[in-house]
DNA sequence: TGAGAGGGAA
DNA sequence: CTAGATCCCTCTCA
């Protein structure tokens, strides 16, 4: 997907009127209103992550993970270079080439490899698989290998990594038990030094899978272009590169058709995770329209049905559960009940902490993870990396909208100030009381009518996070509200006539975020969110990306109180889709209303 | 046997 | 930093 840049002989024109200053911190400085600017943007984002986004000047840095995810997916030190100098406006800082170089260098200077040089040889794909109806083989001990001996020696006094390294087997390898190969993945990453894990999988017990070309609902159905590369690119290099990593594409864009994809292509066993009971279900429709399994193929293994089969859909939740504090997790042992060849985690941003520590425990399985925004607010990305993969895959998705799979969208951000009352109440309100008060600003109803007035022929979904400020608005407005109270019954209801038009606009509380069936709308509004949620934010986006049947422009709007905590967290919050090439239009709410009430006469 | 409420967890 | 939603278990009631 990346091509490398220009050669290194390339003489670059350091020019003032270019849009970046790179600085010796690895952190780059972007001019947004430079005309070079979505240029430099779209080529830096792969190997460098947006920190800030004030208006004029963007920040990017070039962190050790976002280089090393490039280096995953085949990008060089030199090709970010040349991407550097060729929007540079100065010559790059002296110290800069090497230390990239160092840095994208110390992927794969240690590498996990299989101990046998016989490996038995796979058939390829498109042969049939024979039937391993008896369980995976034994496991290969693997060994450790880095070429450079002072490094290895180096690493090996490290106390974390030094735990998990068997016998010195030569000058250049440690022999590693298999059941380390995680944990010594993890440490290698936290020292510095992610590891190159060559070690191969087991190949998981046979399951023909095949993809319908008209899908049992009576559509045809294809893989799209870019998902059928998503799943060439994850699998590239068969069971040595290929088999473990993670594929990021938007909201929908189609991410179960990508795991369905890479399910036909391994024909195994498959155990899926997911965030939860709706999510599973989903995945369990989409199986069966769009594949040859059969209903007794496909289990769910959830709180409320426990079955298993060559095809199961878990949540995560299930995995995590134990009772009454004690160290057991009585559902783990669902990793052992077939010989799965393929484990799906999807929204693997959302994967929790006992998960990773059962995958630390199965490295020998394939492992796919979908997912919108590999950004955790948690800080655990170094875990995704180690434990899942790599990322193998990104559309950055304005791209997706050039070719049509998701809709045009713009962003504002409507600054509102707050009345004067409520601006004492601000100033003297305790810090953690703050958020809540700018949140929950009444003046935003007012430019909320405002909006509800430009789209009168819309379908307009306005989302917050305060379930006061939510009936507030539902009273004045009388528009239906959604909550987590909400009778499943009653939310079915509501989106239907949602769907069909019958209901135009609908309130939702933070049901909206994880609502997998919430129809498609126009307009979307926030009026309040989760401090700063950089992935709500691109989760809310998505709810309008379907693209229209008139090819229409979708519309986001979040409401902030200018001057407040409200408005950084809005910012943080943003990051996200800005370096995806959103940019925010900065309106006020006071003119915003001034203009309609002109209007209006 | 299944539905529904309540508590705890992350 | 908080509030809110979800999920899983257990218990109760029919």
């Amino acid at each position: 997907m990346h091509k490398s840049g220009a050669p290194a002989s390339v003489a670059y024109q350091y020019d003032t009127s270019n849009p970046l200053i790179v600085q010796g911190d690895r952190s780059i400085l972007v001019e947004v209103d430079n005309p070079r600017y979505a240029e430099a943007r779209d080529a830096l984002a792969p190997f460098a992550e947006l920190e800030k986004s004030p208006e004029h000047i963007h920040t990017y840095r070039l962190t050790p993970l976002s280089l090393w995810n490039a280096a995953a997916v085949g990008l060089d030190a030199q090709a970010m270079l040349d991407v550097l100098s060729r929007y540079s406006k100065f010559p790059l800082p002296s110290n800069l080439a090497s230390d990239i170089a160092e840095l994208v260098g110390r992927y794969g200077r240690v590498k996990l490899e299989r101990m046998e040089s016989e490996q038995t040889d796979r058939a390829d794909e498109g042969s049939q698989p024979e039937s391993h109806a008896g369980g995976s083989a034994p496991l290969a001990a693997l060994r450790l290998v880095c070429e450079d001996e002072p490094l290895l020696e180096e690493l090996a006094r490290q106390p974390r990594v030094r735990d998990f390294l068997g016998e010195r087997l030569d000058r250049h390898s440690f022999r590693i038990e298999p059941a380390h190969r995680g944990v010594l993945k993890q440490a290698l990453i936290a020292v510095g030094y992610p590891a190159e894990d060559l070690a191969g999988y087991t190949e998981g017990a046979a399951l023909p899978i095949h993809l319908r070309t008209l899908a049992r609902s009576g559509l045809p159905f294809h893989v799209r272009d870019y998902q059928r590369d998503a799943v060439d690119i994850y699998h590239a290099g068969g069971d040595v590169r290929g088999g473990s990593g993670v594929i990021v594409l938007p909201c929908g864009a189609g991410k179960t058709i990508v795991g369905i994809a890479a399910m036909a292509l391994m024909q195994r066993n498959t155990l899926v995770l997911t965030t939860g009971i709706t999510a599973v279900k989903q995945w369990r429709r989409e199986i069966l329209d769009k594949t040859d399994l059969t209903e007794e193929q496909v289990a769910e293994y959830t709180g409320e049905t426990k079955n298993i089969a060559p095809v199961t859909l878990a949540t995560y939740q299930i995995l995590t559960y134990r009772p009454d504090k004690s160290d057991e997790f009585p559902h783990f042992q669902l990793f052992d009940q077939r010989d799965w060849g393929l484990i799906v985690y999807d929204e693997v941003h959302l994967l929790p902490a006992p998960v990773f520590r059962v995958t630390a425990h199965i490295q020998a399985r394939r492992r796919l993870g979908l997912t919108a925004t590999l950004v955790r607010e948690d800080g655990r990305e170094a875990d995704v990396f180690s434990l899942i993969g790599p990322k193998k895959y990104d559309v950055p998705w304005r791209e997706l909208e050039t070719k049509g799979w998701i809709a045009e969208a713009t962003c504002a951000e409507i600054r509102v100030a707050m009345p004067e009352p409520l601006r004492m109440e601000y100033a003297v309100a305790e810090w953690r009381n703050k958020y809540r008060i700018a949140s929950e600003n009444p003046a935003k109803d007012d430019v909320v009518a405002c909006l509800l007035d430009r789209y009168p022929d819309s379908r307009v979904l306005i989302i917050g996070q305060y379930l006061k400020q939510l009936r507030q608005m539902r009273k004045r407005f009388n528009i239906p509200l959604i909550t987590g109270q909400t009778a499943n019954s009653e939310r079915e209801e509501l989106y239907a006539k949602f769907r069909t038009g019958e209901v135009r606009s609908l309130i939702l509380s933070k049901v909206g975020n994880f609502a997998l069936d919430l129809p498609d709308a126009n307009v979307l509004i926030q009026v309040s969110g989760t401090f700063g949620s950089r992935q709500e934010e691109a989760q809310r986006l998505g709810r309008i990306l379907r693209p229209k049947s008139g090819g229409e422009v979708a519309h986001f709007y979040t409401l902030v109180s200018r001057d407040t905590r409200e408005q950084d967290f809005a910012h943080h919050r943003q990051l996200f889709l800005t370096e995806q090439g959103y940019s925010y239009q900065i309106l006020d709410g006071a003119e915003m209303l001034d203009d309609a009430a002109r209007a209006a006469g």
